[in-house]
DNA sequence: TCCCCCTGAGAAAACCTTTTCCCAATCCGC
DNA sequence: GCGGATTGGGAAAAGGTTTTCTCAGGGGGA
């Protein structure tokens, strides 16, 4: 009467023992068989591995766990739902992983310790081989505690337990790369508007400003702190070029570096409605390389890329060498960033 | 010598057996115990749950999976690995299946068709209980074979195969929402500038449009086509302001309604730049609702929310009940759209 | 007093695979 | 032809839990 429903074909997978039945042997010497192991006649081990690959045979990889302890398995944690800096560092370690036959629990945890502890718990029950911890932020703690669980963890992007392994961006280096751009180009009065000063990266990376231009003789001036947002971009714009000028001698800056790709296209933005051509008269370098951002600001956004996707890469072969039993010493590891140059800054003058 | 490594602290599980042993009696009368099933004294009963409890006792998953074959475990597919659609989407399902103790395999396959069966196979040998599908297209198909698996499978924000159940958008339905709104506002002019040709959902959105149109007598201007981008609202814009107008009479458009948000973020920019106020003479709406886009337009754009994260819910409560046998017709069942008013169309007339 | 039924709890099989040990048969050298 | 080594393969335990079956003892009814 009603058309086609779906519940499903139950197409039962077929057993190790089903196979050693049609071959005539024994599971344990099928076992070994498909497992290159043991000693028999090439012609059975064949006849076996001829029988179950024809009828797909796929050993149980529940079984196999419990036996070895060892699920292959890994729980993800996050407090990054919709974030842009989690999906890279999530592919990463997928990816790292993926070679090893390992698969990842992705578990989002907003920032709800409830939810955190419930998701660790079903990790633990599922016999995770371990956890990568990672978040939206690197000063912040995840929910949870990961210290004593028995299993390794490692934390990517987000603040660690002591005594545990992190991988992090290099902020400062980061930050470097963009001045020290800025200074090859022949800019002299380098600016930088940022996030909140409740950020540790923030800090970070206003120190490493300060630095760069000391060492090569340019006047520094205060950082702009304010949110991460285009309107911050554009505020800091009218500060910048309405205010009484860099170092007191009411010149206007020809660089501004930004704390993140939304600050600086909102300068962008400011910049072009006052006139201001960009790369020509200011140029701009941002921060975190969104793709999306960056290739939409006119002109294309020269921003600091944070290599998360590498990071995650790093994050995943870490906790598999964990895994492995070999030792490793806790401590945050930094990672460098890269600078992707687009049309923002311009040419060197000689260039 | 050196300092504090970290090889696991190799915390053993307690097994049910110990928390038998210490309780004094057998595993058999401990996990009835523990299940609530079976017969025994309640001081018994009370016994061996104290005693569970005091050792921290958490049943191994794998044991159970393997014993009653249903893993708690699904898989989610995706091929848009930075994408904004499958965020939200994910977060949904992980919603409706934590709550049923279900975990979530993360599989990014890109579009790789080895990829996906090498993940697909993992699954599979993990003996996920079933699979959800989801990419960045509702128009194309993931580059694997879901149909004859033996588990169900459930399809959302992608292309499904045939006889299977899959959520979608309503993109017909939230072009309406839009169009509507602006009617409903006194627009009278609405123009429509959209995607690529090649994407099922511009046609659908555009048909809406039309028939939206042709619903309150107004007149329809061929929608606009091209790429998902700002540049291309920009460009759009001056076709329709440097066009020869409206439906032949010169006019000019006093709405658009926008294919999604980076064209609508164009379209805003570029009619500011033309000193064509947004909303007074023009009102904006786009599609997606990506808040950190429509948030960041001048003035914040009103936009067309897919309701990405329930529809991943009606996907994994779907899932769950076929995963629990419960028969279910196979088709696409399309989701509505909400609409986001913010400040990008102004108010009634006479509001 | 006898029988039956019920209660409380344990033994064992089952889930599926791996691995260790073991055995029978064959082969070799002498 | 005989002792020992080697070869090919199987039996069984292990991993941790659930569930069915079994069983001993006690209580109640006839």
């Amino acid at each position: 009467m009603a058309s086609d429903v779906q519940p499903t074909p139950a197409k039962q997978p077929v057993t190790l023992r089903e196979v050693a039945a049609i071959a005539g042997v024994s599971v344990a010497t099928a076992s070994k068989a498909l497992n290159g192991q043991g000693r028999m006649t090439a012609e059975t081990r064949s006849r076996i591995r001829e029988t179950a690959q024809r009828l797909g045979f796929r050993p149980n990889s529940l079984a196999q766990s419990l036996l070895r302890r060892r699920s292959f398995t890994v729980g993800l944690l996050t407090n990054d739902t919709y974030g842009r800096f989690s999906l890279p560092l999530m592919a990463g370690v997928s990816d790292a992983l993926v070679d090893a036959g390992v698969s990842v629990f992705l578990c989002n945890v907003e920032d709800d310790p409830r939810l955190a502890q419930l998701h660790v718990d079903a990790m633990l029950d599922k016999r995770v081989d371990g956890i990568i911890a990672t978040g939206k932020r690197i000063d912040r703690h995840l929910p949870v505690d990961l210290a004593n669980l028995g299993i390794p963890a490692i934390y990517a992007f987000t603040e660690p337990d002591p005594n545990a392994i992190a991988f992090v961006s290099d902020d400062a280096g980061g930050a470097r790369l963009a001045v020290e751009h800025f200074c090859r180009l022949g800019r002299r009065r380098i600016a930088h508007v940022s996030g909140p000063a409740s950020f540790a990266v923030v800090h970070a990376r206003a120190e490493a400003y300060r630095e760069v231009l000391a060492e090569n003789g340019l006047p520094v001036l205060e950082p702009l702190l304010g949110p991460w947002s285009e309107a911050w971009g554009h505020e800091a714009v009218r500060r910048l070029f309405d205010g009484e000028g860099f170092d007191g001698t009411r010149e206007k800056p020809d660089a501004v570096f930004c704390g993140n790709d939304q600050i600086a296209r909102g300068v962008i933005d400011a910049l072009r409605e006052r006139g201001i051509g960009v790369p020509d008269e200011v140029g701009v370098i941002g921060f975190d390389n969104w793709q999306i951002v960056a290739e939409a600001t006119r002109p294309p956004l020269t921003s600091v890329d944070m290599n998360l996707a590498a990071l995650g890469r790093e994050a995943g072969l870490a906790l598999l060498s964990l895994v492995g039993g070999e030792p490793a010493l806790p401590g945050i590891r930094k990672l460098p960033c890269r600078l992707v140059v687009r049309q923002s800054c311009g040419r060197p003058p000689d260039g």
